[in-house]
This record gives C-alpha cells, sequence and structure tokens, in this order.
DNA sequence: ATTATCTATAGATCTATAGATAATGC
DNA sequence: ATTATCTATAGATCTATAGATAATGC
C-alpha cells in the first residue's frame, strides 16, 4: 500500500503513464500552497489548475474530482515525512541514542514541514471516505516506526520494560507531540526554538525527570 | 475576556438582550450537530436556521455572518471545558493527587466532547483572523489551568522541581494528550478503553517509569 | 409605533463536462 | 487516427438582504 499505488487508483483517461505522473506532480506542488493559505474548500479547481500551469479540463482528465486533489496532496506529505524518519532511522546505531536521533529527526521534519502537516488535521474531515481511511493509515504507519524503535529498545534494556500497549501509547505519544509543535506553533515559538522544544520533548518521552 | 462578553461583541439590531442570548444559545445548539457531522463549509445557512427553527432572515438578526456562528459554537465549547476543569480544580485537595485528578477530569471532558474538540481542530482555521485569535486564547487559558497545578506543585516539593518553561510544556503536554484521545480515537479505541488511556498517560506525564 | 420575523430573490460563485481544437505518431 | 488540451458554459448551489408581514406594548 505504498505512495505510488494509491495515487495509480484515481483513474484517468490519459494512456501516458509517465504524463499522468508528471502532470499529478504538477497538480499537487500547484495545490499545496493554495491549501495551507487559503484551505481546501477556499481554493476553486480552476485557481488549481491556473497555479499548474493548463486549463481546468486538463485538470479533470487528471483527476476525477477537487477531492482527489486533496488525497494526492496528503499522500505526498506523508511519503516524505515516512522517507525523512526512515532514512534518519537507517542512518542511526542500535544504542538508547537511537532512539532520541530518531525522534530529533521526526520533529525536525515536523517543523520543517509545519504548515503541511496543520493542513492535514483541518482537511482530513473532507476526504471521501475511503480515503480519508487511507490517509490514517499513513499516520499509523509512521507511529509503527517509533512502536519497532520502543519495542527494540525496551526489549535488549535500553530501555525499562514496557508491555506492548505501554510501547504503542509511547509511539503514538512521540507522533502526536511531534505535530503539536506544528498546531500550537504560533505559541510555542513565542518560548521555545525548535532544539530547545526537542531536548524538553526527549527528556520527556524518555523520563528522565 | 470572559464568556458572556466575547459572544456580545457580535452585532445585532435586535433590542431585547435576553432574546438575542436565547436565540444564540438556540442558533448554537442547532450547529454543534450539523458542523460536526457535515464540517462547517458544507454546512448551510438556511439548515442551520431551520434546524434552529426559525427563519433564514431571522438567523441573520442574530449574528452578521456564517463565521460569526462558528465563533459562537467554538465559544460555547470551550466554556464548557473550561467550567468542567475548574470544577475538578475546586473538588479536589492539595497533594500530588490533585494533579492526577485535575488530569482525569479534562481527559474525561475530552472523552465527553470528541467530536467537539475534533471540530475545533479542524474548523479554526475557517475563522476571520480576530475570532481565530480568541480561540487560541481559550486554548491556552485551558492549558493555563495546568501550569497552575504543576507550579504549585513543583513549588510545594510534591513533584520534582522544574523551571517555567519545563512547567509551560508540561501543562501544553496534558492539552494535547487529552486532544490526542479526540483526534486518534479512531484508532486508540480499538486498544484502550479511557480509562487505560488515562491511566497510562498519567503515569507518562508524572513519570513513573 | 416599535420590534421581531418571514418570504422571495439578487448576485455571485464554483464544479464538472461537452464539444471543439491542437499536437503527435503511424 | 489517436491522444491530449482548451474554451465555453450548464447546472447547481449558497450567502446575505430588501421589503413585506406579524406580533407586541404603549
Amino acid at each position: 500500500m505504498n505512495h505510488a499505488m494509491s495515487i495509480k487508483e484515481i483513474p484517468t483517461q490519459i494512456k501516458n503513464a509517465d504524463l499522468v505522473a508528471r502532470r499529478r506532480r504538477q497538480i499537487v506542488d500547484a495545490a499545496v500552497p493554495l491549501f495551507i493559505e487559503k484551505g481546501f474548500h477556499k481554493t476553486t479547481t480552476r485557481q488549481i489548475a491556473r497555479a499548474a500551469g493548463f486549463s481546468i479540463g486538463s485538470l479533470y482528465e487528471y483527476v476525477s474530482c477537487k477531492e482527489d486533489v486533496l488525497y494526492m496532496v496528503c499522500d505526498a506529505i506523508h511519503a516524505e515525512v515516512k522517507q525523512a524518519v526512515g532514512d534518519a532511522l537507517a542512518r542511526t546505531d542500535r544504542g538508547r541514542d537511537a532512539l532520541a536521533a530518531v525522534i530529533r529527526e521526526y520533529f525536525l521534519v515536523c517543523h520543517r514541514m509545519s504548515d503541511h502537516i496543520l493542513m492535514i488535521y483541518q482537511e482530513t474531515q473532507s476526504l471521501p471516505l475511503q480515503w480519508r481511511k487511507k490517509v490514517l493509515e499513513n499516520e499509523i504507519a509512521i507511529t509503527g516506526i517509533f512502536v519497532d524503535v520502543l519495542a527494540r529498545l525496551s526489549a535488549s534494556g535500553h530501555l525499562p520494560r514496557m508491555d506492548d500497549k505501554a510501547v504503542e501509547l509511547a509511539a503514538h505519544n512521540i507522533s502526536v507531540l511531534g505535530h503539536m509543535w506544528t498546531f500550537r506553533r504560533w505559541f510555542l515559538t513565542r518560548h521555545y526554538s525548535i532544539d530547545e522544544y526537542i531536548e524538553h520533548q526527549t527528556r520527556f518521552i524518555l523520563g528522565y525527570k
């Protein structure tokens, strides 16, 4: 159920698959800043088409409805977050610091993609059920990375032993505390730099008190 | 900057202040389930008027635009959350358990008002700037209650000593972990009851590890 | 007379498509 | 011939208001 597969589920009459991929990337790139600025409902399909560089008629050759665009946007954002956290995980070694390193990288992605993540929180509800489910699955997949790291460290004794439920919940907490930086940014940035934030929250999560 | 004051800032031609208060309560009560079900943008002003039991013309005697309705709804929801947490605080004694009791009550409010809180996350962006600010201030006011409790317990030695920034951030974490139950409910309810959730998270927040 | 409410609609969108046109490849 | 793109617009809204009507209180 990867990125490319989901996108391919959107039907089109256009035969050239490369062209479809290229145009859809244009559509996503055009839509992201519009959705961030105005929100999904106040962005018109014409604006998306114009920003993407083609006509409204052409837009509808590559998507079947406006919601398709939102889905492609959400999927692309999650793909980028997943990629960044996956990379961080690959780079890291096996000890207790592995967790801190992955958390750090994840929080930095949240910082970098603040507007994007906030937009997903706000607009997921506007997706048709079928795609809302997929977006939520993506969210769980990202949390799953943290589950794996925590379970490994807990099993190897680098972290206090935790049962499955505690591990699962700690992983969700990491995910959500990263998102917190995006949806409370207007307040938090007045008091904390992203580095301070990461430091405090890492201590909080790892339980050094 | 209390509940009643903010609402009163919305202008109206109607002279009878009691009537205004009553009708606006009707509007809020009518709008909440509509916004929860369809979202703000897909709810029409006519639907709100009909559900409230009067005509579209009358609706516009009590609000100046659709966004006014959203603001009144958000304000009413925050008032209820604030009330519940404030009550819990008043009931509680002064020791370390005070914090656990307040957290518990807060999480139970989040559970009870799950749909409402989720709606605020999704629709705050649709508010005009002036009112978005007020809604965010309400959010900070609720977090402020936790700041007070934490600061008191930290000062009295019932909790490990924390500097102001650590206290502030812990308070935000409490707020957001309550909200997490609302926006990850679709996943969390599969694995945790609200009581289990409260128990795990309280341990996490208080740092028994 | 004053206040509150209703009906009817102006005016302004916006999505999605049909049908015409241009570009591409055999 | 086939594939991709564009223009023009049908059709369906929806918000907010003007002007008419009903209810209230002196």
